[in-house]
DNA sequence: TATTGGATGTAAATAAATTACAGATAAAAT
DNA sequence: ATTTTATCTGTAATTTATTTACATCCAATA
């Protein structure tokens, strides 16, 4: 869909002139739209008709319908390309790469994220008598955070950081209780353990992790929450954010589908918390 | 700049031919960054250079590259739109909805953000004796986030759910910690007791909050998170997920500011946390 | 009703993109 | 090492698309 991913990751795959056309639209994309295919060509030092053949192999009818392509990816939030963060890197550029690179992955889980798979989620939500939420690490706070959010809905939760509580916690849970396991990689030895305690106990577990990973296979429901991790600054980054927005996703539906009266509860924790708060002035 | 808005905005402007010209288009935009000038012509039933001066008369060069403005209106025109979660949603609807709500806001905060506090959190930061990271409710998961991030810099860094310990901690500051403070609204008296007391103690307080609330007044700094939270359904969504960006844009700066030698740790720590987990098969 | 100014279309000119083809290059096979 | 083959690349011709120049028309005003 995205023609500036498309032509970086089929940058290997190119002839040597179309490989020179490729760089010199990367190089600068903007003012790419704004070139007529004789004027690219001389600045890929290429003849027209190859940038023309570059065009179609990018799956595009030719070269104004490349330019049509080209300027509605530059118009989803600019550059997805050359986002990581470099040594020499100014704070206006590392601020704008970070904030692009969470926005391209955000977009890029909404067209990976499975609402079958949500529905089926919710479904179970909405009937257990107990949830819990389990993470390590920097999946730690998501869990805190998802605790946060259904703790408002006025339902049995609880989350806990010690592998111990945890490991009780699930040895505790039986049939008709829900466990959500939150891991980006999915490899984490304790977590692996809790799915199975949980599950030899007859709770249901939920995984927000990756697909094909011993923590998926554990689970009795597996939401996938793959994000190319950026590793090149070694933390985890992005991937924690495309789980809190599967959070919230799983929040609201939990909402919806408890109807009027219910969020009229949630109002109240609202009002509740207010008091803690210095009234606006306004 | 948005073509779809300048036209509809215009409209009545128009002549009657150009005005035949702008209800084609308007009627069904998609098609028309695809049709030729002589096709949209006899769609409008005008002749061609009406559509060119139409296009002119728009603020373009001309008809491609009115098209050009109309692709890019037409890529990043739709998710601003109605992006309110309603009762009605099926799962794809709200799953949607809530995705491009999250990017949508993370695009506005982007260009909100002041590089300059930024650059000058970062000093902070890297001169600091010790980091502390509070937070309450939702923001509380953002300071535990924070703390999974900093904790592999190998910096002195602390965080606390508990109010008591935070106010502990913070009596316990000296001049050279930092006491990083986080919340949506900057309205929570905890927080600004926190404040309060780490000043009080000669620590240098950084907000992550919104400006021109009780907590902002209390910081030393005060990094901007003004988000417009979708209150909708009373949850903190959003807001968050700023919060959390900010983090890693700190986090990077901080990172970058120590060099490579500093980064060579990051790479053992993560080296560390292999050993608890399951090892990718390939 | 004549006149003026803008709006519109026709036709010509220009510019742009595409196709067809031929030469060049690189890889494979003898 | 040389020939063959397939692929790549550029030139030139063709086609298509866009723009300009100009003539005509229409509506408004005097």
């Amino acid at each position: 869909m995205n023609v500036l991913e498309q032509i970086s990751l089929n940058l290997n795959k190119l002839s040597r002139s179309e490989r020179k056309v490729a760089d010199a639209i990367l190089l600068s994309p903007k003012s790419a739209i704004h070139s007529s295919i004789a004027t690219l060509a001389k600045l890929a030092d290429v003849s027209e008709p190859t940038v023309n053949r570059f065009c179609r192999r990018m799956d595009t009818k030719g070269f104004p319908d490349f330019k049509l392509h080209l300027a509605q990816s530059l118009a989803n939030g600019t550059p997805y390309l050359n986002r990581h963060v470099e040594e020499s890197d100014s704070v206006d550029d590392y601020t704008t790469k970070i904030y692009e690179a969470t926005m391209a992955s955000l977009d890029r889980s909404r067209q990976m994220v499975d609402t079958v798979t949500i529905n089926k989620a919710v479904d179970i939500l909405t009937q257990a008598k107990k949830i819990s939420f389990f993470g390590q690490g920097a999946s730690a706070s998501v869990a805190q955070d998802a605790l946060n959010k259904f703790f408002r809905f006025n339902v049995p939760v609880q989350s806990f950081e010690d592998t111990l509580m945890q490991r009780m916690a699930c040895i505790n849970s039986t049939d008709g209780d829900v466990v959500i396991l939150i891991s980006h990689t999915g490899r984490t030895k304790t977590l692996v353990d809790l799915a199975m305690l949980a599950k030899e106990n007859d709770a249901t577990v939920i995984g927000i992790t990756a697909t094909d990973s011993p923590l998926a296979e554990e689970c009795n429901l597996v939401i996938s929450s793959e994000i190319p991790e950026d590793t090149d600054l070694y933390m985890p980054m992005v991937s924690r954010i495309g789980q809190l927005v599967i959070v919230d996703v799983l929040a609201t539906g939990f909402t919806l589908r408890r109807g009027t009266k219910f969020r009229d509860n949630l109002q109240k924790v609202k009002q509740g918390i207010k008091e803690s708060r210095y009234n606006k002035l306004i």
